[in-house]
DNA sequence: TCGAATTTTCAGGAAATATTGAAACCAGAT
DNA sequence: ATCTGGTTTCAATATTTCCTGAAAATTCGA
């Protein structure tokens, strides 16, 4: 039945396509954005040229988000006996998935401004005027909510699976 | 004590860049986080002029910055009476930043991915070969998790400041 | 209705990011 | 030592995003 397999190309086709997409939104690149969404549905490994070829790109290109999604773990490289050249398979469990980029962007984004609060809050702790007491104050209001966003991203990404869901399903019953 | 005053405004001026350079990993444009990085930590509402002359930016860029950030719900418009110019001042709530910040990313980056899944996930219903089920497979868990977290997110955002912590305190302890 | 003060828009330039393509590099087989 | 199939790097280019500055629009008092 060729009619399915063309079919499920085309479909699959579109999810690469529209994640891509998406992933602008997200503040990540397309390319990675597609690779990520190609290898996540794909039943094998692929290799570079693989990836190439499906998504028509470079060579650099396909190789530098490749790796981009390695560092992230999301992605890692097998290698196949009797093969010489890579290939790259996804991580598929969505909570997997979930938690490693949820450290990721902790890293990226929450950690970098953890330092600029306590910096600024310290630097401010003296200050003996008005003004200067409600800056103070302010910053200090951001930098323990963050540090406290902090601490719960962790707890929550270091849940097992099934933990995580019965809490979750506690708070919305 | 004109020292403090000189000492504020430079670690002011340091937050607000620093805030600034964040902006950009978070995806939000460097203008936007300065100027809201500016505002948040005002005593007073301040006029397009002011932003202006604080941060050495454009009248155009000003403008479109501030009101991005009033449609983000972040900052408001307020008019001092006898004044024809407008003033904005940024919410200081730490809770509310938070819960307006996820509600719009939710928005922007949850629910474009979740329409995405569902056409895939839809579209790809009735496959029979091994290759077509699992693909739909994968994208359903994609999309099942995908709509738990927005339900979650909403729930969360939806909660009162103090109940949120209560909440948190128990998940930490 | 006119004019001054202010806001809004937007074409064009500047800056930042992503992508290509080709050369350099590397490892194993001959 | 050299060849072959493959990976990695990176300068040049293309694309996207941001910002400026000035013109157009709006508001409001006189």
């Amino acid at each position: 039945m060729s009619v399915e397999r063309e079919k499920l190309k085309q479909i699959r086709g579109e999810f690469v396509a529209q994640w891509g997409a998406l992933g602008t939104q997200w503040g990540i690149n397309r390319t990675m954005a597609q690779i990520h969404a190609l290898l996540m549905t794909s039943p094998t490994p692929l290799s570079t040229d693989e990836v190439m070829e499906e998504l028509e790109i470079s060579r650099g290109n396909a190789h530098t988000n490749l790796k981009e999604l390695v560092a992230w773990g999301l992605v890692r490289m097998v290698v196949r006996k009797g093969e010489r050249r890579d290939f790259f398979e996804a991580e598929k469990d969505v909570w997997t998935i979930f938690t490693t980029v949820a450290r990721e962007r902790k890293r990226r984004e929450i950690e970098p401004a953890l330092t600029v609060l306590s910096q600024c809050a310290d630097g401010s702790e003296e200050m003996t005027t008005p003004e200067g007491k409600a800056f103070h104050d302010q910053v200090r209001q951001l930098q323990d909510f963050v540090a406290f966003a902090s601490k719960m991203a962790d707890r929550i990404s270091g849940m097992k699976h099934g933990f995580a869901v019965q809490m979750a399903t506690k708070l919305l019953g």
